[in-house]
DNA sequence: CCCTTTTCACCTAGGTGGTAAGAT
DNA sequence: ATCTTACCACCTAGGTGAAAAGGG
């Protein structure tokens, strides 16, 4: 009923630990969660949202090349990790029709920012986090979100620990390489390594 | 119920004839059509879209530095001229939060871009235009439009000669002091004017 | 010492009118 | 002649990781 559609590269990403910067004035997530919808009801209306959840209860740090758990998270954290889905509400044919995507969804880290809900998720620095598509039917009148009839998805490849910079080497290079935003740091210049020397 | 945003702007052009570029792959209008809405039931559920209709049967050409109105225009010409704001639908409580803008609209001359519903409003160069906002309450399960409960307005400040090249040289000039994107033909540069001689 | 913030050069992405060539 | 198209330099707008500076 709901399949992560960008699934080969999460894995590559999944493998090495994937880490998500987090900024005070939010930070896309890359890769960015996209979905395929079916199975809705095409004329009933829909409210696609995506929260991110703690996976444990510990903070994580980066030593000796390897994340390792190092003491107990803090308890329950201010802050919206709520975030609805432009598109939304809609109808469960729009849902449908093509991918559901949130490349425009922003992590924070910073509290404040919790007022302009549904525009970022706030999250804590070296946690491990997951995210989650919830889908629910919304009807005239009725708040839209909780509701008892929502369906929630979760994909364990999509798990990250949210950083202020960059731990893991690897995953550095891989952002480089697929993120085009970051075509500036790849190395297309080989050809100048060829010194006229010996 | 509905209040043109940028009315002064509006009336800058009006003044001059308003001018529209139309082209293949499809131009903002700029001025942008803005409004803010009230009196909506802030629980029901609306759609909230554009169209843009002929004000009059001829043709216009640019003559002696005045629009002058030369033979009639073709019948009902193929081509989508609905715009669906890209919050449709959405409660009453969001139309009414902020204005609602549409400044990704885009214009086209391109009658094979009729496919692309709700994408792009297609023209024909040198006739004249009136753009109005219609307001639809959506109920769960009905067609969003049209539908016996809609409300249109139209404000003919927003009237405007759709062309595929500037005519008057004033339209241009307030296209370039008032549209960030067209800085680059600002005349910043006066100083330049000044030289050593004399 | 470890983590966070700020600033930067370098990109992607795409909206301007001018201009010259093309079409009718 | 008149209108349209394609291309251009020049912008706005904003997303990258690197590196240096800041903070506890």
């Amino acid at each position: 009923q709901v399949m992560l559609n960008n699934y080969p590269l999460w894995a590559k990403f999944h493998k090495h630990q994937t880490e998500m910067i987090i900024t005070k004035q939010g930070r896309r997530m890359f890769p960015f969660l996209s979905f395929n919808l079916s199975g809705l009801n095409p004329v009933a209306h829909y409210t696609v949202c995506v929260d991110v959840v703690l996976v444990d209860q510990h903070h994580w740090r980066y030593q000796g090349g390897k994340w390792v758990q190092c003491g107990k998270a803090e308890g329950n954290m201010p802050g919206n990790r709520l975030y609805l889905h432009p598109d939304s509400p809609n109808t469960g044919a729009h849902w449908m029709r093509q991918e559901v995507s949130f490349g425009k969804l922003k992590l924070t880290n910073n509290k404040g920012a919790s007022n302009n809900v549904g525009q970022m998720i706030v999250l804590q620095s070296l946690h491990k986090y997951q995210p989650r598509l919830h889908v629910t039917e919304v009807k005239e009148g009725e708040e839209a979100y909780p509701s008892p009839h929502t369906h929630t998805f979760a994909f364990p490849e999509t798990q990250f620990i949210a950083v202020t910079a960059y731990q893991n080497a690897d995953i550095t290079q891989l952002k480089i390489d697929h993120n085009p935003f970051a075509k500036g740091f790849r190395d297309n210049f080989d050809q100048m390594y060829t010194t006229s020397e010996g």
